[in-house]
DNA sequence: CGCCATACATAACGTATGTTGTTCGGGACA
DNA sequence: TGTCCCGAACAACATACGTTATGTATGGCG
């Protein structure tokens, strides 16, 4: 809970009043353990799942049988848009990770969400955000060659993990397995491997026992050809990012 | 601007006040001719935008300045979102045909937006389909072989343009060049040439002269291993698509 | 301590796709 | 009617990535 908190306050101030009024709209919380399926596709769920502590991933199986990613998530992110509809889903959700659930109540949510105030403006850069990334995915997948999409995907986390505070100095708790990885980039587990690799080699990460270790930020960033401007930093993360190096 | 009301009506049932408003939001009307750009990554517009004629895309620019279209826009799309938070773009819009843009006033726009109101939900469920659009892009061009991909491109399109009425029995006006479509779909030019050749020889479509005819509709979706489930059509069209046959 | 499951690493080989360059045909325009 | 030019077609070659197969760590557990 205090993950989502942080994430909207990064984007919109909330007041105290509003983050109080967030906690008043919890309506239960869930556990999940590694491998478990959160969601199915076609499913409506009725509350706002919100995702406090481990990771999850949106995903799509192809013709073949194989799964493709399509939305990481982490602490702080949602299940479902905070919207007036609940759509069916068109994907699954699996936990990646032990997973800590909290459900918010849709409808109170929404009663206490007023036009014009920060609560409303941090939801809608969500929103925005989650569609940014899948646009810089599609880029991704589809231009960059296997190091360089792999080294913009850790780029991606490490920032996404310093907006939510779960960054220590440069190293950063990181439960993806190669083959979630690989899931994600669109690579066979064996490429990712050798990506990986690469990556290793030439002294820009370490991910090992569960951790990802930044070596190089700067030279990381070159070499993947990141910006963070589709997250929508604004910039507030430079020092945070700087400390990584 | 009636392709954005027919769009929103089909999602959800619009009153007639609701259309009335609508038309009441529009603040100007833009000629743009093909090629040009619409909108680039950083600006911040006030307005919000909907394609009333012709095509668009968004696109970015990859690090060996390759382009990544990352979203097809045809009439009735939206170049923003409707939210409170007027967010500077990641990417930048140009035209794929000449087109023709109505401007809404923002502001004006929320203010009509009642909760629990077909407007509210049909803008809604808007920005959920073109959310679900572009996660299956990304399965498309990460697990499918280029010439599903195509075929699941163009059943998509076909689609979309049966929502807003601008389909013809089994055809419909395509203003996308081959370059256009292999840039939407991760593939080089010649490749997706190569790829269109193998659905005419296999008497599926025919692209030619800006009409893109269905040759095939059943048989088209079972190469794309197509469902339309992710536009959330809900099964409205299945009249009109099998016309298509 | 030994068993097993899981994740990660390495190698050999096949193939889908990209690249380069050339040719062709049909609108736009003079 | 001829000329220009863009989009489409085609071929020869290069390569990044996938596939299959097998080997090596690591950790849980009785």
């Amino acid at each position: 809970m205090y993950s989502f908190i942080n994430k909207i306050n990064f984007y919109a101030c909330l007041s105290q009043t509003e983050k109080a009024a967030l906690h008043d709209c919890v309506d239960s919380k869930h556990h999940l353990s590694r491998g478990q399926t959160l969601a199915s596709a076609g499913e409506k769920t009725d509350g706002i799942d919100i995702v406090t502590d481990g990771w999850a991933c949106r995903f799509k199986r192809a013709h073949d049988g194989s799964d493709q990613i399509i939305a990481l998530m982490l602490p702080g992110d949602q299940c479902e848009d905070v919207s007036p509809v609940a759509c069916p889903l068109d994907h699954d959700i699996r936990a990646l990770s032990d997973l800590r659930i909290t459900r918010l109540d849709r409808r109170k949510l929404l009663s206490v969400i007023s036009p014009d105030s920060g609560l409303s403006d941090g939801l809608a850069w969500s929103s925005i955000v989650d569609r940014s990334i899948m646009g810089e995915w599609l880029l991704n997948v589809t231009r960059r060659p296997a190091a360089m999409r792999l080294a913009h995907l850790l780029c991606e986390l490490f920032t996404r993990c310093a907006i939510i505070g779960r960054t220590q100095g440069n190293r950063m708790h990181f439960p993806l397995t190669q083959v979630a990885m690989s899931e994600s980039l669109g690579l066979s587990p064996v490429h990712l491997n050798r990506s990986l690799q690469l990556l290793r080699r030439q002294q820009l990460v370490s991910v090992c026992r569960k951790t990802l270790t930044i070596i190089d930020w700067p030279r990381l960033v070159a070499f993947a050809g990141y910006s963070d401007h589709y997250l929508h930093t604004g910039g507030k993360l430079s020092a945070d990012l700087r400390l990584a190096s």
